[in-house]
DNA sequence: CTACAAAGTTAGATGACTCTAACAAAATAA
DNA sequence: TTATTTTGTTAGAGTCATCTAACTTTGTAG
């Protein structure tokens, strides 16, 4: 079994992983608030354990063993921010820190009965896609909303990084998944966009509409 | 803030103090698994903290802060294995392992949240006392079902160490809180009792007798 | 009251996880 | 291609939580 720390840096080796599964030790150190060395130690020790690849001065990727352990992690945590949400009452804002730490939780039959409560959700309260049992993820291919035009209308499927300050400032605008939004006009000079959902109209930043991940409806 | 070590030291020292409020060395050792020297040295540690009363050689007591934390960390997981059994559908034998775990999140919304869900129950599935949100807990002074006599009738209110496997052994003779018992007989030569319950008769040895604790019914 | 047993402490070591300071390699810019 | 910046590693130290071995204090049984 992993400690619980070596279970944190599975999962951002995870969330971290690009497209080719790669990451390097700054990301993991700064994305952690853990020291660059202390980063190096660590990998040393899930390498011994079989979790990653990893040589000196070298990407870093999980291996087959790793990528699955931090998955089954991703999935609790996902499982458990859907429980939150769904059959406790939370906001989508209010469940990250909490299932921060469920996700450590050492009892299957605990996930399990979340997940036959919640009927077997797919997705996590963000969009997200809850790994299967045996870690895996399906990948969805979603559109960032910044990267649509004017006149496009488009369904709101997910937010990245969804940190509770972001989430707040969509509450804030009646901004939530399933929401039908129009694409009113891009600013060319900030990239910011005036969008039209449910008889409203607000401007959203370029950083804001980056986050926004959605599929055009035709 | 303290350990997860420190809080499992906690709620070792809040259960084991008898009427008197004291425990030692010796028994926190072995309650928790771990050598007496590991133990002085955490003594040390919580005294320094203010959270118990400890001289060399002599018993240990909490101090009146360290028994307000350890009532709030057992608040958290009996609170825990209410909402585990009604709100999840888990029998009492299973709730004990996953509360253990669930009893360290720091988040008060998360158990504001089941409290509030559950009804603000005062009693755990096992009958033992929830203590309030200032750590407090309320005595009740139950009888053990072992110092009952023969021709008594009572009611079960509550398990002692509710083992798993104790409680599954009770599940097997479909005996559970609230249950009305009337003693039949007693053994003379190994304390075992003779019940009558729900039109069957049973045989308890002492060992589960002691462990029952009633309330006589007039 | 002595001797033995039980309980408790001290000393010293280990592993997990973290840090800072100093050095080395790789990437980038001039 | 050399100099500089960024990234990564080594070395050494500290804290937390644990252990074993050796010693001390307290309690108890003859």
């Amino acid at each position: 079994m992993n400690t619980l720390t070596e279970e944190n840096y599975l999962k951002a080796l995870f969330n971290l992983a690009g497209e080719n599964g790669e990451t390097n030790v700054n990301d993991l150190s700064r994305h952690l608030g853990i020291k660059m060395p202390t980063v190096t130690s660590m990998m040393k020790r899930l390498a011994e354990k079989k979790l990653v690849h990893y040589e000196s001065y070298k990407p870093i990727r999980l291996t087959e063993k790793g990528k699955k352990e931090a998955g089954l992690i991703v999935r609790k945590h996902r499982l458990t921010e859907m429980y939150l949400v769904e059959k406790m009452g939370f906001g989508w804002e209010e469940v990250h820190d909490i299932a921060e730490q469920i996700e450590h939780i050492q009892s299957p039959v605990f996930f399990d009965k979340m997940d036959q409560l919640l009927g077997f959700p797919k997705l996590d309260p963000h969009g997200a896609v809850i790994p299967d049992k045996n870690g895996k993820l399906a990948w969805i291919a979603y559109l960032r909303l910044s990267d649509c035009r004017p006149g496009d209308t488009v369904r709101l499927c997910a937010v990245v990084h969804g940190a509770s300050d972001f989430l707040r400032f969509l509450n804030n605008r009646g901004i939530r998944l399933g929401l039908r939004i129009k694409i009113k006009s891009v600013e060319t000079f900030d990239a910011s966009m005036v969008l039209a959902y449910e008889n409203r109209t607000e401007t959203l930043g370029a950083t804001a509409c980056e986050r926004l991940l959605v599929e055009k409806i035709k």
